[in-house]
DNA sequence: TTGTAAATAAGAATCATTGCCAATTATGTT
DNA sequence: AACATAATTGGCAATGATTCTTATTTACAA
């Protein structure tokens, strides 16, 4: 069921979020449970973590390589495909001339929501 | 106080490293003060922060832009200055067409050092 | 059915960070 | 100097996400 509620999930979720839609259906189910779920997935590869600044873990379903448009002002985190930022994976560094296994890049800026004055409540 | 141990650093202390060295010289200094004191050196521009997947966050004096080669397997973080990651915050996005304010790019791997299996103690 | 291994739930423990407030220190004014 | 007032600080409690521990339950196989 957690893999079913991240599937196709664009909000990144915290393991909290999580707890809460599955006890809807398992009411008994354990942050335990969640955690060591969110923790085996990850491990398998099906997941990734991201962690915006001293806040929550957040868990990526999404695995190909992207960004995040982190806003200020409603802390929402917005995917960004661009090219520019695609497949960041494969680059190599000079002075470190392996492979980087994976790459995080977060944008810090002011959403286009909350550039117009129409964003929502501002986001835990 | 804060400031000079910061001045040059490039080991990306937590709040914890930072109040260790400040109480060999000044012993009744709070960890309020190290964190009031690294808030506002943050706000004014001074510091950056870093999180690095649910660890500690660590304090940046370098604001000028570059990447974090982070190492799996001794914890150490690298600063990376390559001209393919440098100045960032000039880019703009097309879905997004507003500036970026700051960008934090997190590069995983397994660094030089723990390559030739010469890595030091796995640091927290 | 019975024994064993794996998964789970419940709650305690951890620990970085924040919040609170009384005590201390700095600053400015008679 | 003496006083009033504002800002800073230190100590410690509170918070809250995550991890740990352990007893219980469940799954599986002999
Ligand atoms: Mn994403
Ligand atoms: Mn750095
Ligand atoms: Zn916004
Ligand atoms: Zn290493």
């Amino acid at each position: 069921m957690i893999l079913d509620i991240l599937e196709g999930n664009t909000t990144h979720p915290s393991a909290n979020d999580i707890h809460k839609t599955v006890v809807t259906k398992y009411p008994t189910t354990s942050f335990s449970t969640v955690y060591n779920t969110l923790e085996m997935l990850t491990n398998v590869g099906e997941l990734d973590k991201i962690c915006i600044l001293g806040n929550v873990i957040k868990y990526e379903p999404n695995t190909d390589p992207h960004a995040h448009l982190l806003c200020k002002k409603c802390n929402r985190i917005i995917d960004i495909f661009e090219p520019y930022y695609a497949k960041p994976s494969i680059r190599k560094i000079k002075q470190f001339p392996h492979t980087i296994e994976k790459v995080q890049e977060f944008l810090y800026c002011t959403c286009a929501s909350c550039l117009k004055g129409r964003q929502g409540k501002k986001l835990a």
